[in-house]
RNA sequence: GUCCCCAUAGACUAAGGGUUAGGUCACCACCCUUUCAAGGUGGUCGUAGGGGUUCGAAUCCCCUUGGGGACGCCA
């Protein structure tokens, strides 16, 4: 049985790149009818909060990714205290009473000399009688692992294929620190053996990890796993995608208005393909077509643009019923207490203009009264005294009239035609009145969705 | 700096020795049209550079350049 696990830290909110990992876990489990393990891998306690977990468990829900098992490493610490002193006793460690201070030192001379930095192995040579003499004095000790001095690890990647490593790049990592806590290298490990995890799937910023680990997982006698390293996402001055860059939360884009399938099909766009000549899949299919091997190597650039596409194709396939219940909140928010009756019109209207669910705030005229005029149109269509006068006369006309679409727009052009007019010479400067604004949906629908009233008011206030 | 990874248009990607280098977003033009959007039609833009291998290279190899990642008692 195919078993995946998604392993955040809950030191931040769910960021749009662990969701894009997590996204991967869970169609790879999906497509292969395997399971999703979410791991919170909570083991620094300086960092780590309830809040955050509880923001990935939220997250990971509203974008749909179900899991299967969870797991925290905070309650399983007497496991890899047990693993931990097998390694010792196997003698595949040793204790290190190097301390930070000295640590901090030796790299800044590395530094320095502008030589790469590495543990020298000061207390692996370290003579026995020195050991026990710093032991007997109680000093504070890590627990590091004794890397193979010579030799190559190699790791062949699902995605990227054979990559090899020199053993004597790699360090003598702490497995276990100075309060007893192991650290992320040495549970990751045990974590992933234990549970049985059959494929790896994480960010390539964990390529230079994994030879490490594999070492790790020989000492211990585990069966490696297969590894599946995925390019990471990229802000669009490539640099990483980062708050400042203006990618952030999962949370944040639900409040921004995306919707969690636009985000999904986004993400899953990211660094992978699923057909030459198709993009937008429903989950189903998304889940049919994903396979590792159509993973990409390269780093992938966030596209707002994209996604804001995305978000609008969505929407628009929804009904006016469905996106009037979403759209409700961000109204809400903005201080407006829709009419279902008014707002289920105003979305009809709407439905297609949206890129983001926020962007019904734009539609505002319909619930408030209008206060602000668009400068530019009032310069452009209230200046003039002659087309004031034609405004007048329109609004005195257009009164008499019954205001559905149709008749409204008859009416319209029909008093265009006799005043020598063209249809927008009139359409424009009624729209502004109307809304204060020059762009909205068709002037005739708004007008019947506001009603013979509203318009009346508005047109005889504006001049 | 050292190690590792990567390189098809502005962005995401397809093609894995032989294609007029395909699709999508964006952009431009036109159509529709009361504005905007949506929709329709058409278009501009790409194999980073240099060497090899080969009858033939986007594709395989090498170098250069560029980008990214890692180098914590973080994960």
């Amino acid at each position: 049985m195919v078993t995946v696990r998604f392993a955040p830290s809950p030191t931040g909110n769910l960021h749009i790149g662990g969701a894009r990992t997590a996204l991967f876990n869970y169609l790879f489990a999906k497509n292969q009818k395997g399971k999703l393990i979410l791991r919170i891998e909570d083991t620094d306690k300086e960092r780590s909060k309830k809040e955050y977990e509880e923001n990935i468990f939220a997250s990971m829900k509203w974008l749909g990714l179900e899991w299967d098992e969870v797991y925290r490493q905070s309650e399983r610490m007497e496991i890899y205290k047990e693993y931990a002193k097998k390694m010792e006793t196997s003698g595949h460690t040793y204790r290190c009473y190097c301390t930070k201070e000295e640590l901090d030192q030796k790299r800044k001379i590395y530094e320095k000399l502008k030589k790469p930095y590495k543990y020298d192995g000061t207390c692996r040579k370290l003579p026995a009688e020195d050991l026990s003499k710093k032991e007997n004095e109680g000093r504070p000790y890590v627990v590091r692992f004794k890397m193979p001095l010579t030799g190559q690890t190699i790791l062949n990647d699902l995605v990227r294929g054979k990559i090899t490593f020199e053993n004597t790049e790699l360090d003598d990592i702490i497995i276990s620190r100075t309060d007893g806590i192991p650290t992320y290298n040495f549970c990751v490990v045990v974590d992933d053996a234990l549970m049985q995890v059959t494929h790896i799937i994480r960010g390539e910023d964990h390529i230079s990890n994994t030879p490490r680990q594999i070492q790790l997982y020989t000492a211990m006698g585990f069966k490696l796993p297969e590894f599946a390293h995925i390019p990471l996402i990229l802000a669009s001055d490539k640099s990483r995608l980062s708050k400042r860059a203006g990618a952030a939360a999962v949370t944040e884009y639900k409040e921004e208005g995306y919707l969690p399938i636009a985000i999904v099909n986004f993400l899953a766009l990211l660094g992978c393909s699923y057909s030459a000549t198709e993009e937008i899949f429903p989950l189903s299919e998304i889940i049919n077509r994903f396979a590792l091997k159509n993973v990409n190597k390269s780093p992938a650039i966030f596209d707002f643009t994209k996604l804001d596409y995305l978000n609008g194709y969505y929407i628009r396939q929804k009904t006016e019923a469905e996106i009037a219940v979403l759209v409700r909140p961000f109204l809400l928010n903005a201080g407006i207490t829709p009419d279902e009756s008014l707002l289920l019109k105003v979305v009809k209207l709407e439905k297609e203009r949206l890129k983001k669910l926020t962007d019904i705030t734009d539609a505002k005229y319909f619930f408030t009264e209008v206060t602000e005029y668009d400068t530019a149109g009032m310069e452009k269509h209230f200046k003039d005294p002659l087309k004031i006068e034609l405004f007048k006369k329109f609004r005195g006309e257009i009164a008499g009239i019954d205001f559905k679409t149709v008749e409204l727009e008859a009416f319209t052009r029909s008093f265009a035609e006799k005043n020598g007019k063209k249809l927008g010479e009139l359409v424009h400067p009624v729209r502004l009145a109307l809304t204060g604004k020059l762009i909205s949906p068709g002037l005739f629908e708004v007008m019947e969705v506001l009603g013979k009233d509203v318009c009346l008011k508005r047109l005889g206030k504006i001049v």
